[in-house]
DNA sequence: AATTGTACCTGTCAGC
DNA sequence: TGCTGACAGGTACAAT
């Protein structure tokens, strides 16, 4: 589920919440969400390890511990809650490892699906991992229009799975490529390479616009999505076209469709996001 | 090499 | 009420 909103405003809180706080215990019953490493081995490493900071790469939860480095990717119901101990519910909560923290904290990741990713490590060798190293440059760090023009312009496949590409930008899914290229204005299937400058110009300001306003509003919880308290986000109260199907277009009030794009949906107004024509 | 399809897993909800 | 099928924030990898 969650995309670059729902993973920074998570990033964020773990900042206020777990900074400083050593790891003094780790419990997992799933070693397939653990990638590159058995558990029994990170229990051993990770024991003792101090949290120095909380960063996001994409949609990647990254948690430094000195020279020691957690990555954390929940995919579609991951999600990482700070409790007490001893509120933890395993089995109802659908808990599938706790870092267990002084002051009697934990650290607990939920994941209903089990499609969930762990990575654990020494530092430099994980960021060097095609986990990391392959993701493209964050839509709302320092991307300029420029740099955003020739990542995208290059491109034949349609901007939709351009968009969904994190090798080409990362953090953006389902629910911002829609939001975005209906506030752009551009039909999810147009190729890529067809966008006039004008196009990539708005489709840009779009995505930033979109990512701050859904950040602002603590992401989306369209389904599973929780913040590490456990509460939803307010994005899909102010939402502009994901999951409206037949419902009417906040522009021009035709009814918003909703199309296959391999397994994924697409949501788009069929009459202010026209298809180009292909010359 | 690039693109498309499928697998991973479980809960919820609409329709019959 | 119960069963069946569609669908869900995302990759990761096999097949073409």
């Amino acid at each position: 589920m969650p995309e670059l909103p729902e993973v920074q405003t998570i990033v964020n809180d773990l900042r206020k919440k777990i900074i400083g706080r050593r790891i003094t215990g780790f419990f997992s019953d799933t070693p397939r969400i653990f990638k590159y490493a058995a558990i029994s081995k990170i229990a051993k490493a990770i024991k003792g390890c101090k949290i120095s900071s909380v960063e996001r790469r994409g949609k990647n939860i990254l948690i430094y511990l000195n020279q020691k480095l957690l990555v954390i990717h929940p995919k579609l119901t991951g999600r990482l809650l700070v409790a007490k101990s001893e509120k933890l519910n395993v089995k109802k909560d659908f808990i599938r490892a706790i870092f267990y923290l002084d002051k009697n904290l934990a650290l607990a990741f939920s994941d209903v699906r089990k499609f969930g990713k762990i990575i654990f490590g020494d530092r430099e060798k994980i960021e060097a991992l095609p986990d990391l190293k392959n993701l493209g440059p964050d839509p709302l760090d320092s991307l300029t229009v420029d740099e955003f023009t020739s990542l995208i312009s290059s491109e034949k496949r349609n901007i939709k799975q351009v968009l969904l590409d994190q090798e080409v930008i990362a953090g953006i899914g389902n629910i911002y490529s829609d939001e975005a290229l209906w506030q752009a204005r551009i039909h999810p299937f147009t190729p890529a390479n067809c966008l006039s400058k004008n196009q990539l110009t708005s489709l840009y300001q779009a995505i930033r616009e979109v990512l701050r306003k859904s950040l602002k509003a603590r992401g989306s919880s369209m389904r599973d999505y929780r913040d590490t308290e456990g509460n939803e986000g307010g994005y899909m109260k102010i939402r502009l076209v994901y999951a409206r199907e037949n419902l009417s277009c906040f522009r021009c009030k035709t009814k918003i469709k909703r199309t296959k794009m391999g397994v994924r949906s697409a949501h788009f107004c069929p009459r202010c996001q026209k298809l180009a024509i292909v010359p």
